[in-house]
RNA sequence: GGGGGCGUAGUUCAGCUGGUUAGAACGCCGGCCUGUCACGCCGGAGGUCGCGGGUUCGAGUCCCGUCGCUCCCGCCA
């Protein structure tokens, strides 16, 4: 038999007396005793079925849900009839032969209802899922997904599968552990991600790779974070950063395009991250709307004001808004949860400047630094890197209240030259900033001698202040891969325990190589103007880690445990 | 690990300074209806107010604890 040879949402006009057989749910019936009409719904739209009872008398038991098969001839509507509200909205199908494939009880919450508890729509993600914004992102999913395959099979990369089942590191995020059974005790890591593989192709003369590569990391979840997520992930030989970075806009472009949006103009701008930090204090900054750090260290050396004359730096900037005292609250709240003391501030209301700290402040210092009528000066003081931290928060969350973000621009950028090093703030010890396989920008070789003043070859990719992905050039030289691991003060036998293997393969001919890894889940969660993460995957984790569809995690039986080689610590009333 | 928020019918919510039988809308069930399209009309069922303890003559409301969910910080090379 055939199920059915026409979709719900297709028909039009043009169809008029010709006869169909349609499947799909009900989305709605309007039973009018002697007439019954039920909208037949499936991924495509929606059609309305004309049902007479006295013929078939199912028709007045048909509820919500039901998973229907109908027969009949399309007709056109008449005019007074007409639906303008839905594209099959002339037409309708007089139903003559009507099944009832599959009954449904009540649902727990309605179809397509956004204001349901989104727990509540993930434990029953499969109704969710039947709704339009569902069916959206998914498919948008798809569509991007295939652009960028396409692009990067234009462009000569081999899809290579790598390993899910890895070597445990302890640097970094927190591993996934899988027992091993065969070796008891032992452990595989899921991979957090493809690194090393990817670069062991490079050696392996590969020259393109890439992967649509599932990731874990085994960190708290957030909005935009869950325990495992896809990354873009490629590397190519031979190749300076330049052609790294035209291959990344070359799949931004082609997403766009096939979406059938605007695409981002390219080249996308370049930004040092130096240059990032002291005008937006952010290495991520959302470049839709203004607001730019300001210096007012030279001026406030002297000032009456201790706080201002003793901190190292002092920086502001001006927001476009004279704030009432409770906003102002608030706002000092966020800088404190970024590392501030406390907030101050110059309100211009209408020329008159409101501020408890203005009796300090010299007839100079006013006049710098309050902005024109109808702004707030905020302020910051204190060391340089905090300074940017405060402001750059504060310009984060004035960007998301004031509504400046919403210009409708897209604004894709790149944050290039990181540092090579930073310190770690609990042990003093110098650690990389993204990951120790990075190389130094040429004139930084000598790293060791003064790793905190040394660039990296790192690159950002930057969408309206999210962090899209990054990459770099890597070290394809053992001597100065373990040049790094020195500065980060691992010992040789650390370093062959850990990485031998990678420090084997680059000493057996590895070519320059450099890549770059974009998460995937993130560019369609923005291209889908969704909020966060949860959306746009079919079947996401919870902030706690559970899936409340399946009900797992689960704890398991000690017999099972036993043959791992393992024993539970913990007590637990489920077990 | 730290901070904020939430928890009342299936769902979304209301419920004042503590005061009779805890309400509404949607959904659900029954009845009527041949042109509706979020159909309409009439009737009905449905609640351990997250859980435990306390204060009180009396707790959805106040207090303590606990659990769950959520957002943020830490963390996420």
């Amino acid at each position: 038999m055939t199920w059915r040879d026409v979709m719900c949402g297709e028909l039009r006009t043009g169809d008029a007396g010709r006869r169909v057989t349609l499947a799909g749910w009900a989305n709605a019936r309007r039973d009018h005793g002697g007439l019954v009409f039920i909208d037949l719904r499936d991924h495509t739209g929606v059609i309305q079925l004309v049902v007479r009872p006295e013929a078939i008398p199912v028709a007045h038991d048909i509820r919500n849900e039901f998973v229907l098969q109908a027969e009949g001839e399309v007709v056109a509507r008449a005019p007074e009839a007409v639906n303008p509200n839905i594209p099959t909205g002339e037409v309708e199908v007089q139903v003559d032969t009507l099944r009832v494939v599959s009954a449904s009880e009540p649902l727990p919450f309605q179809i397509g209802d956004e204001s349901v508890d989104e727990v509540l729509r993930l434990k029953y993600r499969y109704l969710d899922m039947r709704g339009e914004r569902m069916q959206r992102n998914l498919r948008l999913n798809h569509t991007i997904i295939n652009a960028i395959r396409r692009t990067m099979d234009e462009l000569d990369f081999v899809d290579v599968w790598t390993p899910s089942l890895t070597k445990g590191t302890p640097e970094g995020a927190r591993d996934f552990l899988v027992p091993v059974r065969l070796q008891p005790g032992t452990f595989y890591a899921l991979a957090q991600s493809p690194q090393l593989f990817k670069q062991l192709c490079m050696v392996g003369g590969l020259d393109r790779y890439y992967q649509i590569a599932t990731c874990w990391r085994d960190e708290d979840l957030r909005a935009d974070r869950q325990f495992e997520f896809r990354q873009l992930d490629l590397e190519m030989s031979f190749v300076e950063r330049e052609q790294v970075l035209d291959v990344l806009e070359s799949c931004v472009v082609a997403a766009f395009e096939a979406v059938g949006r605007e695409p981002p103009a390219r080249p996308f701008p370049r930004m040092a991250y130096a240059e990032a930090i002291a005008r937006y204090g952010s290495d991520k900054p959302d470049l839709r709307f203004g607001i730019e750090i300001e210096d007012a260290t030279d001026t406030t050396r002297g000032s009456q004001f201790g706080v201002f004359a003793n901190a190292p730096v002092v920086r502001y900037l001006v927001a476009p808004q004279a704030f009432s005292r409770a906003e102002l609250a608030r706002l000092e709240e966020i800088a404190k949860e970024w590392g501030a003391k406390g907030l101050a501030y110059l309100v211009n209301d209408g020329g008159e400047i409101r501020s408890p700290i203005a009796k300090f402040l010299s007839e100079d210092e006013l006049a710098a630094f309050a902005g024109g009528p109808g702004t707030t000066t905020l302020f910051a003081a204190g060391d340089e890197a905090l300074v940017a931290r405060v402001l750059g928060g504060l310009r984060t969350h004035l960007g998301r209240e004031l509504g400046l973000a919403e210009t409708g621009a897209e604004i894709f950028h790149w944050v290039i030259d990181f540092p090579l090093f930073e310190r770690d703030e609990d042990s003093g010890q110098w650690t990389f900033l993204h990951h120790p396989f990075t190389a130094p920008m040429p004139g930084s070789e000598g790293f060791e001698e003064d790793p905190g003043s040394a660039l990296s070859q790192h690159y950002d990719l930057i969408w309206n202040g999210w962090e899209l992905g990054s990459g770099s050039i890597r070290i394809h030289d053992a001597a100065m891969q373990q040049a790094i691991f020195r500065v980060m003060g691992m010992p040789e036998e650390e370093q062959r325990a850990k990485f031998g293997f990678l420090l084997d393969a680059l000493k057996l001919g590895a070519p320059p190589h450099g890549g770059f890894a974009m998460g995937i889940d993130r560019f369609v969660a923005r291209m889908a103007g969704e909020p966060d993460l949860r959306p746009v995957i079919a079947f996401p984790k919870v902030a706690s880690g559970a899936d409340p569809l399946t009900g797992g995690p689960t704890p398991m039986p000690d017999s099972v445990l036993r043959e791992l080689g393992i024993k539970s610590i913990v007590e637990r009333a489920d077990n």
